[in-house]
DNA sequence: AATGAATGAGAGTTCATTCAT
DNA sequence: GATGAATGAACTCTCATTCAT
């Protein structure tokens, strides 16, 4: 997920002409710890990523932790805005710009089942974060539900989306965003934690009812 | 929540009206404790909710939690499937059975929003079992979706709702129980934790959906 | 182990001529509490026999356990004593009084192992006593101890035991029971707290050494 | 059971001669507890070894004990271990190598009634480990039983020890264990705890029995 | 005499954080 | 910058004992 430096650092030539610079391997660090943190959190959630826990993953010190958080929250709190990130970009660069109208939905709500069946923690990073990196998880709210608007703007504008005002864009995303949610949390993860496809009728029940209520 | 009468008055006429004080002193013990929990959930989550946080709350010893609960685990597990049925009682009473169709859901999200107006720990507490309380979780989220389904069907048999199918009710039950969750969230709750009335806007463009996806 | 009333008070004829007295039942009470320890601590050592433990398998409440003894510590010290004199009278009273000789000392010793088969608990009881009932113990091997003493220095009298003064008897009378009991820990439990019998060549090297250092 | 120097000296003359304190200090923290456990369960048995108790006594906070033991039944495992070694290596270093028959068997006793007056909790650590550690129980019983036999075994081949087949050396060798372990609780302690000399009359019984029992 | 709810001290253990090296 | 030992507060849970009923 990170800039992640090859493990042999080439101890030919001894004399090192230039040796990673000090800058490069502390973002190194940082980024090992930042990892670590989010595979523990992912299969253990927030309770579980202990600063024990994260460091003896990251195979640093505990005390080396706080030379790049200033606490346990402080690097929770970072957690969901880079995974949230990566999430968004994950859709955005696989949707094809020359779908339109409703199956641009359905494109949308399979690409995010699809991100979620490469990375099943992170409905738990989201879910857990209200509680355990609140701030967090608000960030990560607003930057979601503003994609989803901006979206859902321009089909209206398109003409795509017909009967509703600009001001009404907000509330629907948020139900386009809890809806897609609740299906993955009652589809997509068996009770042991394992991960299966959503059944085609669970979508195409989505694409009707979104395609009803919006694109019609 | 509150103190029952023990269902046994036994002892046909002993000498005292007034009986078992043993009894009813105890089950209030047990309600003092499981109120105590709810309310500490609610402001600080599962996680403040230590047993010596709760026992204070309840003025009485720590040893005196486990006269009643097996373990800490065992009242939170109690907390969900308690406040829901409170929950699912409080709006199922209020509903009018003479209003039919969409008006229906309008009713139903009202109430659901004016119960959280009233109890503005539920939310926390049902969301954040999904981690501290799987169990309970589970147990709330089927007996919710079912009492959804169930209206559902009624109103597709009644052919208030229309082109779908008996099997599509629980993805769309799904849909509803997520929106109506995520709406709460994002405008009845203001960030200092205190409850603000939905506005008016979100609830008809939730209605308008709702109307054009199902009951149109 | 003690004075057991039937279970069936006989509830026919409902008049009670005479229903067994106070005395009698506190009596009872007190032996049921006894029996149950001694249960407890057998099977789960002194450290498990908690007041809650002991009561419940009395089919008593706790408070009740303090009407008849004034600490956990009191009935403790109870138990190895009743337990004791046990032992020693099933031993005492299946030895042939007509043998003599090392002969004696060899029956003595298998009525021990039996005693033990039959009360697995017995060692426990005693070995952890010296700890958890440090009087008890004291008592228990005085008694146990002026029993052997008393056996032989008769056998001294009687000419059987050769080289010795009865100063000596005392320290000959701990070695006997030193090495019964390490060779009951050694011989008579398989590691699963399961009892087996001694081996006949171990009962027998016993009574080779005994012989050779006693009576010859 | 104090300052071992660590194995590796490393670091082939860096600067200082004083070589990394930090890995000393850190034994010296864990030597600290187990002296300190050591000397707890000898005074107040393992039972009065809490982890408060023990980090008190070795004034570190009770969070550093987790530092190096895993649990409390850790360290108590480690205590007979420990101990059992240096009595056995007490007497081993102290016996005279020109000393044969059961003059050997004294000195033996001699050296373990020296042992338990320098060490007076050894006593108790090995008598309550049957109960409160009892897998070093065995270990140590093994450990001191087949330095027995292998002594007794000598003793048979050299021809000291007359009328007995190897097979039955390991009964023999729990005679004497449990012999000398009953001698001590019995003349070596006063009720107060205090150490006394075992006397001297005992221990001539003793030779006596050993002597005709086996050496003659 | 019997009850059993209430007590509160104390148990073992975890863990975020600090700081001397 | 990296280390990891030390810290101590906080956690859940147990249990002998008391006492009003």
């Amino acid at each position: 997920m990170t800039t992640q430096r090859t493990l042999k650092t080439a101890k030919k030539n001894a004399r090192p002409v230039r040796e990673s610079t000090r800058a490069e391997k502390a973002e190194n660090t940082r980024n090992t710890l930042l990892d670590a943190a989010v595979k523990i959190v992912g299969r253990l959630g927030y309770q579980g990523a202990s600063i024990a826990n994260i460091t003896a993953h990251a195979k640093v010190a505990q005390g080396t932790f706080y030379n790049y958080f200033e606490s346990r929250q402080d690097i929770l709190d970072q957690l969901l805005p880079i995974m949230g990130r990566q999430m968004t970009e994950y859709i955005k660069s696989r949707m094809d710009p020359d779908t339109h109208g409703v199956e641009r939905e359905k494109q949308r709500i399979t690409l995010y089942f699809e991100f979620l069946a490469e990375h099943p923690w992170f409905h738990r990073l989201v879910n857990e974060a209200e509680t355990m990196a609140p701030k967090a998880h608000k960030v990560y709210f607003k930057h979601v539900s503003e994609g989803y608007i901006r979206s859902l703007t321009r089909s209206l504008e398109r003409g795509e989306i017909k009967g509703y005002t600009v001001e009404q864009l907000e509330a629907i995303a948020y139900m386009l965003m809890s809806t897609r949610t609740y299906l993955a949390q009652r589809y997509a993860f068996s009770s042991r934690g394992a991960v299966k496809p959503v059944p085609a009728n669970v979508i195409s029940t989505y694409v009707d009812v979104i395609s009803r209520a919006l694109y019609r």
